[in-house]
DNA sequence: TTTCTGAATAATCAACAAAACGTTCAGTCT
DNA sequence: AGACTGAACGTTTTGTTGATTATTCAGAAA
């Protein structure tokens, strides 16, 4: 058993590095399979399909930064709203680096996405995890009021929809959307209504 | 020049029962100035091409939905929030009937916003001239606090991007679409941090 | 002169054949 | 028996050819 997962994780460097140099349609089962000394027939002994590979790919790549954007959401002497900017700077951030100096990548992320509707969903659940973490945390600390924190996580993903995938749903600079991502969040966390400044709530205090 | 815009207009309508009825791409030109019993190459002294008898179908249609969408954003006797809930519902729903009832409408669609971004972006602009009357109005009566108008107003398309084409984007059903911008709404309006309700307003007032 | 036509042109599309590919599995090797 | 191969199969992609189509423009009609 640790032997096939040896081979496994052979097979998927292998096809990491061709994925990345020549793109995902453009390599072959044959090809991955020279690459480990194998028959390409063996290839399935591992893994169900050419696409499962990708995915395995994937969800090595993403958990490492999943990891990465809880640190920025429980990082320590920052109020709430910037630890939510950081956290949503880093993926917008990382994902428009990855499709920028490696245009291939963008092919396998579209075709995950579209044969594989339920692993983009996977992403967005785990991302959710840490904004209820972060919104506990702030509510905690008072800095957040909110009811439903599974549901907001939900819309503040909706909202941010747009910096998800940059480059599929615009042609926007890397600045242009930071600018942007830094008003929507700035919308999300004060909203539109006058809201509780620190004088107003102090004065309030004072009144009761 | 009366005379002129009166072919116009024939070649528009005759265009909009074909692109309707058979969807942009398969529709002709010949086809077109049959229906107006004219050669194909007259169309060309009223229209550049092709995409432009499109557009101009687009911008009539659109411009009669903004009317609709000013009368929701100015409707007496609502909050700011309830109008712009309105409004932009409105527009989820327009865009998702259309393209339920009548598929060949998204090929023109996204021809349109494909050959043409300055055309979605004309509309973008357009309808956050209706958001900042919104929001002056809005500020005027004290609901809403809004430093920069157009910039909150492109914020607040950023964030409901998702719903403007919404089958395009996913393939959630109207209802769960509508439950979504519902709760995003929600989060612009009132944002994440404790915010000034009625009875701490009154307070606060009252300390003053 | 001004308005319009329709054949000419160049670009795009559709249909089809050939090649390449992902996947399977009968059978070989260890 | 279990691990693996590679030829075979059906699907997808690619390349090619012929037809359609958007657009132009020289000249006819008004």
């Amino acid at each position: 058993m640790a032997e096939k997962d040896t081979v496994r994780e052979k097979i998927v460097e292998a096809a990491k590095k061709r994925f990345s140099h020549f793109g995902y349609a453009k390599t072959t089962m044959a090809e991955v399979a020279a690459d480990c000394d194998m028959s390409p027939g063996n290839l399935y002994r591992f893994f169900p399909g050419k696409l499962d590979i990708a995915e395995a790919i994937a969800t090595e790549d993403y958990l490492k930064h999943l990891e990465h954007m809880r640190k920025l959401a429980m990082a320590p002497g920052k109020n709430a709203g910037q630890r939510l900017r950081d956290m949503l700077f880093e993926e917008l951030r990382r994902t428009y680096h990855k499709l920028e100096k490696d245009p291939r990548a963008l092919d396998m992320a579209r075709t995950i996405s579209q044969e594989r509707p339920q692993f983009a969903n996977w992403m967005l659940e785990k991302e959710r995890e840490i904004l209820v973490e972060l919104m506990n945390e702030a509510e905690r600390r008072g800095e957040f009021t909110i009811a439903d924190k599974t549901f907001t996580a939900e819309m503040v993903q909706s909202a941010t929809m747009k910096f998800r995938y940059p480059q599929l749903w615009s042609r926007l600079t890397l600045p242009k959307l930071e600018r942007e991502l830094d008003g929507v969040l700035g919308l999300l966390v004060h909203g539109l209504c006058p809201h509780l400044s620190a004088e107003v709530r102090a004065a309030t205090h004072a009144a009761a």
